[in-house]
DNA sequence: CGAGCGCTTGACCGGCGTCAACACCCGTGG
DNA sequence: CCACGGGTGTTGACGCCGGTCAAGCGCTCG
């Protein structure tokens, strides 16, 4: 058995005020009042690439926002095996569940380097019912949540493996660079897409030979957006 | 194009304290205070079968609570065809996503003849910043039905055509009756499941050929279980 | 009693899974 | 600096599951 290299690092405190991204965040319109109210300090962490967040049914120490990188959501299926039900990018709230039940429903992985903070209960309880701001953010991150998930199963299980590959370039990507987008480790798409790992490739490499895609690495991580238009009618 | 039938009925006002499901649905643990505050009348209301609750898209009027019956959450997708994300049974709540956005993220329709209460948007805004105890119940369906969704992805959207048909039979047991199970429309099965009506035909025969099921009706909606065991390791 | 719809079953074929070989990248150690 | 080895991505051959098309059956309702 090869030891699991866990590897997250405390970073600090967070200074929520002036976060680079409070305005996606639950945060976002929170008032001097309102601040002076979280007397639990906020952490600042960094976890590794394949370090867990959090495994199913922990007991719950706080909910976390993603600042940066991107992590994946992963149930055990019936049969044991590993079924990525989402990816969550920055500005995603990761373990919202764990405020109705204090336990998390799934197992949260970093898919790269995931720089979070993490906001303990006690203040997302305590601002919920005392900031009404906070309240109206927290609505609307569940609705997002929700909306994530029916999305994903509507757009990315569903049709020949082709579509699901374009559908899976399409979501991934990168909102600031919108001709690019991300790809992950073959047998994690598979988990996604509900697919084996040698036909995620073969797709792959069928949509770059008819120029929908066009890769930028050597690792199969990072890809071009060439045609749009190709992508979105398969 | 042949007239959809509109058919529902408006059946008086609530009379929320003495709810027969009370225990499941949001107003659980309201006070004499809490219910003093509802200043608008709740609506009960019957949708026959097929009829649709609400569409995409549309301007919310409120979230409805299904007490009997059962509705589905339909999705367009890219290419048109039609998706089912997830079947809403007693105490489940339907469109709670309208408590953020004031639209419906999803189209409902009813399955069976469906009882509901419909809950006015104003209702529940200020409810849940004036009762803690609404609150709390509002997180609680909202995690509940994020669970759902992915559970509805990780189970039934996973493996063999005979696996989903199994993991759907074991997923729609009757709370009451639990060795009885309900079925729906083969096409509705098949947009549940991501898999063509015929195969859905084929292993559910295949299903009571082998002793998991019996037919109890001669309409394909209503089996027995009569080999759990079986069932859960397909 | 007949028409029509939905469920079932069969035959055939294509897409995807399986198994295997190979290429390539990268880290390790000589 | 290069040789080596493991991990990961790609590609090929082949077989099976499930999609497609079609026919037949049994309910239900007019």
């Amino acid at each position: 058995m090869i030891p699991i290299k866990i590897d997250s690092a405390w970073k600090g405190t967070s200074d929520c005020r002036n976060c680079g991204i409070r305005d996606m965040v639950l945060f976002a319109d929170l008032n001097e009042q309102d601040f002076g109210e979280i007397h639990t300090p906020i952490d600042d962490m960094v976890f590794a690439a394949d370090a867990p967040l959090y495994t199913e049914g922990e007991t719950a120490v706080g909910v976390f926002t993603l600042r940066k990188g991107m992590v994946k959501l992963v149930r055990a299926t019936a049969d044991g095996r590993e079924r990525i039900v989402r990816v969550l990018r920055p500005g995603d709230v990761i373990g919202l569940e764990a405020l109705a039940t204090a336990r998390y429903d799934s197992e949260a992985i970093a898919l790269v380097e995931a720089h979070v903070c993490r906001i303990p209960l006690s203040v997302l309880h305590h601002l919920s019912s005392n900031s009404p701001r906070l309240h109206k953010r927290l609505m609307q991150k569940w609705q997002g949540a929700l909306k994530d998930a029916d999305d994903w199963l509507a757009d990315l299980n569903f049709g020949s493996a082709r579509q699901r590959v374009a559908a899976l370039a399409l979501k991934m990507r990168d909102p600031d660079q919108p001709d690019f987008t991300s790809f992950f480790a073959r047998d994690d798409m598979g988990a996604m897409l509900d697919i084996k790992l040698e036909t995620v490739s073969r797709e792959i490499s069928s949509l770059v030979r008819d120029g929908a895609l066009k890769p930028c690495d050597k690792q199969g991580r990072r890809y071009e957006i060439t045609n749009e238009v190709l992508l979105q009618r398969q």
